[in-house]
DNA sequence: TATAAACGCAACTAATTAGTTGCGCAAGTT
DNA sequence: AACTTGCGCAACTAATTAGTTGCGTTTATA
């Protein structure tokens, strides 16, 4: 099961979870909530977030705070970082790429 | 059907296809060599990339060349922004965000 | 003009994903 | 002790995705 923070942030559901969660922790029926969507459907969203470290978890009684892990989202942008030379410089990209790979 | 930019660098394999591509364009038998695919399953992934303006494409002859289009992927940076905040700074995160959304 | 190369497109299959329903368990409430 | 709330987990269905095979068209080559 392929399960990196790529795939996690295809779904819109995901992003806009994660959304929520970098404003503060929240419990799952909390986030559903926010959603058309019932709880397990978020519940399951919840469990491929945490599942590729992106959301961690808390216990609080019988509630589980969600928190939003940043860290993980600078994966995306080391990646995207090839790519930002590419519209933002103006010329010697190529080189700066070829560098990097 | 669900066709943008966080959906097509769901696929590791379209991923590795924008990293060829940004270096320069190809023709889909050029880019299948350097991979396991076949050209025909390589030729699906570029034609997700082109529907979601990520690749765009020119003919010369009987070979189509596929190129990298950046602008596009400038959305995942914007989208980025609000949590590159979590990482970058130290406390008044939240404020910034909030006053974001 | 016959043949080969470079493709796109459509039909099909297999695997994966999103979502639902129903259950059970632990932690609080009355 | 009985009841409710918050949640995870498993089984199931429907939709989507990745990949294959085969075919037709256009451009080049022998």
């Amino acid at each position: 099961m392929r399960r990196d923070i790529f795939q996690a942030i295809a779904d819109p559901t995901r992003r806009a979870i994660l959304s929520l969660l970098a404003l503060q922790a929240m419990t799952p029926n909390a986030i559903a909530e926010h959603f058309e969507s019932s709880r397990q459907a978020v519940s399951k969203h919840i469990q491929i977030l945490t599942e590729c470290e992106v959301v961690k978890h808390q216990q609080t009684g019988r509630e589980i705070y969600y928190h939003f892990n940043p860290e993980k989202m600078k994966e995306i942008d080391i990646w995207l970082d090839r790519f930002r030379k590419l519209w933002d410089d103006r010329f010697d990209q190529l080189d700066d790429i070829l560098k990097d790979l």
